[in-house]
DNA sequence: TGTACATCAGTGAACGCGCGTTCACTGATGTAC
DNA sequence: TGTACATCAGTGAACGCGCGTTCACTGATGTAC
């Protein structure tokens, strides 16, 4: 058979699992089946990534990283809270609009992987988040209150409706409800 | 060897199997595992379940389906909504502080089981919620809205804080957030 | 109370299967001269 | 431009391992008479 120069099976590869990944789990996902949908053998896959393992892992980093850059971006501006957190909630449904599984993987896989994930906001997307808050409260844009609960209450705002829209209980594509709930975010936690 | 009349061997099976279950997720424990800490062979775990998926779905059946009627339960009563919204985070904390390992269990392994859940507001905790915002709002005890969207902003300010207690980023029992938590939710959704 | 038998909850060894991974190999492409 | 060689990204067959599950068996307990 051929050995085609590269047509980015490296990025195939990666895509197929990371939807394989969202849809059923890591571990409910053979490295037959991802070579399967790539249309390459098993032993193609090891050109790429040294284990199934470290392709999971290099998944979720890498999109948990950015999540933290993002956040990090958008609370090094000067703005008030309450345009901070409108942006928050616009970037996590832009995100997940745009790729679903991508999101999903990383809501739904975040238990295998959030231990190996360092304390540093700058690589830790919920610790950045809760260093926007403390940032907030000591600046009086927020009520003094301890800054990991309101982080904890503003993402799970965010993220239960994301959770919804994935077992289909929220039907909208979720950049419809960035208004709504923004609004409850300032309300709940006291913007 | 001895075969001793059951030591309420069954009962051990399903405590042993949901803290490993709660810590590794169910495909990351093994029948071994499992009958290695009841101390007994894997056999054995075969006379009081079929499968291993029986296990872990009966495991997660129960407890689901009693937060179902739990939530249920308070809905029944005559009370106004700020009375319900109260009980019903004081009973998921509860539930959270007296068997974490059965609340991890369902708060993390949702997934690998929602989509076999009756969507029938007495076997699902979810649709039990639902129902119960969407009669709040039908009474006028809410401000009218998406019944759906409501019930995902009220899961998510109760449930995040117990994946940030499972994570270490809170260290209280939730217990503690009882008051904070369901103030929050009734500023959120406008009670 | 004693005996005969059924049932139940264990043991421990073995099973086949699918898994992640390895490896010798091939042929196309890139590079040096 | 042509030739020699290195590298890279594939193939496909095979590997050992741990998994969930089965099964013949045993001995303690419960039941009938």
């Amino acid at each position: 058979m051929s050995a085609p120069r590269a047509a980015d099976t490296r990025g195939r590869i990666e895509a197929a699992a990371l939807k394989l990944f969202a849809e059923k789990g890591v571990e409910g996902t053979s490295t037959r089946e991802i070579a399967k949908a790539v249309g390459v053998t098993e032993g193609a896959l090891y050109r790429h990534f040294a284990s199934k393992d470290e392709l999971a892992r290099a998944l979720f980093q890498n999109r948990y990283a950015r999540f933290a850059r993002e956040v990090a971006a958008i609370d090094a501006r000067e703005a008030p809270f309450a345009d901070k957190a409108r942006r928050l909630v616009a970037m996590f449904y832009a995100a997940f609009d745009q790729d679903p599984d991508g999101f999903v993987y990383v809501l739904i896989g975040q238990h295998d992987h959030l231990r190996d994930v360092p304390p540093d906001p700058a690589e830790n997307a919920v610790a950045a988040l809760a260093a926007l808050f403390a940032g907030a409260m000591a600046r009086g844009d927020l009520p003094e209150g301890d800054p990991e609960l309101a982080t904890a209450l503003a993402l799970g705002l965010v993220l239960q409706p994301a959770v919804f829209r994935i077992y289909g209980r929220l039907r909208a594509p979720l950049s419809a409800h960035v208004e709504t709930v923004s609004d409850a975010v300032l309300r709940a936690i006291g913007g």
